[in-house]
DNA sequence: CTATTTACTAGACACTGTCTAGTCTGGCGA
DNA sequence: TCGCCAGACTAGACAGTGTCTAGTAAATAG
């Protein structure tokens, strides 16, 4: 090893770059601690001046995720063009994501045992809103969809639910691909029925065409 | 311990018992197979001959995972009902096997670098072929969904098109409420607002009401 | 310049998966 | 019926891991 001052100096960003390097090499399994200090020439302790727990770090990694794929989405809902055209990108943006950074991913979404940081949750709850944008405009009037409909559902509740159908099935397409259930042409088919079945449906025909 | 053949005689099935019960009690992390043989009484060397690796062990319980879960969602679809109660009764069962059993949702669903077991891939299959009775009666004509359409397109291709859709969503649906993205009632609305969309979509109406 | 807080080192511990060599035994061929 | 042998199981070893602890170096605050 060349030598280096005592403090690194960088070790926090050091890890997390290494760390999303070996996930994608390995995946989670491959990706230990003591290795992540190794590479980055530091001691097996030295992580946890930065990570209390390999849990911390798989956090940070997951909020790191959240954050590039906010910002993927939120490119390819600013990119002009039709609304479905912009349908269709935002969910081919999402899907190559969870496709490319498939572990990542699965660290992002994964069933929490204990309580979430607040961080995480925070970078999560940011991906949701920025899929806001995504949605067409809204509209008054009853819902046309298949949930019990009655007086409470706002347009603000027909599109949250607009939102929450197409963020489950971005998310389910990625999960498939990712576990060679289908193939990343398939997956693309998926996204695009997916917008055409959304918008042919009453909620999007309503939500599109009428008065705001 | 009491006294016991040296031949336990059921080995491998005790341990995919207690497995499933630790997946479910403390995630995968809290899975080890000495803990696994401990369990059963046996050596921490036994499981070896039953499981050349904990990743076929893993491998085991997925390719279980989906036998169960074949079997709930084809005792959905053979209750009788309309189509749509059908159609939201599968995809009930689904999302609740897959929260239920979240750990175990992960491991059949998981990112899989080395080839998959020819079992597990069976195992697979099989749901995905139970998955065709959920679907509605296939019909002529092109195809009103908005990937391409060419002269390509049977009316099988739309029909597994149309499965394709469900099942992300279904997918898509456990995820975001095993990471508490979403709640269960929320994922409730999603299942019945996508049965109602895809029905409603060009796709749904020409399957239903198409001659057959 | 001193004191404190932070970053890091080094050693230890319990635990894990996997490999190996050896022991037991149920069931098969002779 | 007997011998034996493949398969089930035991026990020990090894490298690797996450985490804890005590101590050291250095950046920073007073």
């Amino acid at each position: 090893m060349t030598s280096r001052p005592f403090h690194h100096g960088n070790l926090r960003a050091v890890l997390l770059e290494q760390a999303e390097q070996v996930l994608r090499e390995g995946g989670v399994d491959g990706l230990s601690l003591r290795e992540l200090a190794r590479r980055a020439g530091v001691s097996h302790g030295a992580p946890r001046s930065h990570f209390i727990d390999k849990q911390a770090l798989l956090d940070a990694l997951a909020e790191q995720g959240f954050a590039r794929l906010t910002e993927k989405v939120g490119a390819a809902i600013a990119t002009p063009g039709s609304f479905e055209e912009r349908f269709r990108r935002v969910g081919r943006a999402y899907v190559d994501f969870g496709v490319d950074d498939a572990t990542l991913m699965e660290l992002m979404f994964a069933a929490k045992s204990n309580h979430p940081t607040p961080a995480l949750e925070a970078a999560a709850a940011r991906l949701f809103d920025t899929l806001d944008g995504a949605m067409p405009a809204v509209s008054g009037g009853p819902a046309e969809l298949g949930a019990p409909v009655g007086p409470a559902d706002s347009p603000a509740e027909l599109r949250f639910r607009f939102k929450l159908l197409f963020a489950a099935t971005m998310q389910g397409t990625a999960t498939l691909i990712t576990s060679s259930r289908i193939t990343r042409a398939q997956g693309d088919t998926i996204v695009a029925d997916a917008a055409a079945a959304l918008l042919a449906s009453g909620l999007g025909i309503r939500l599109l065409h009428s008065p705001a």
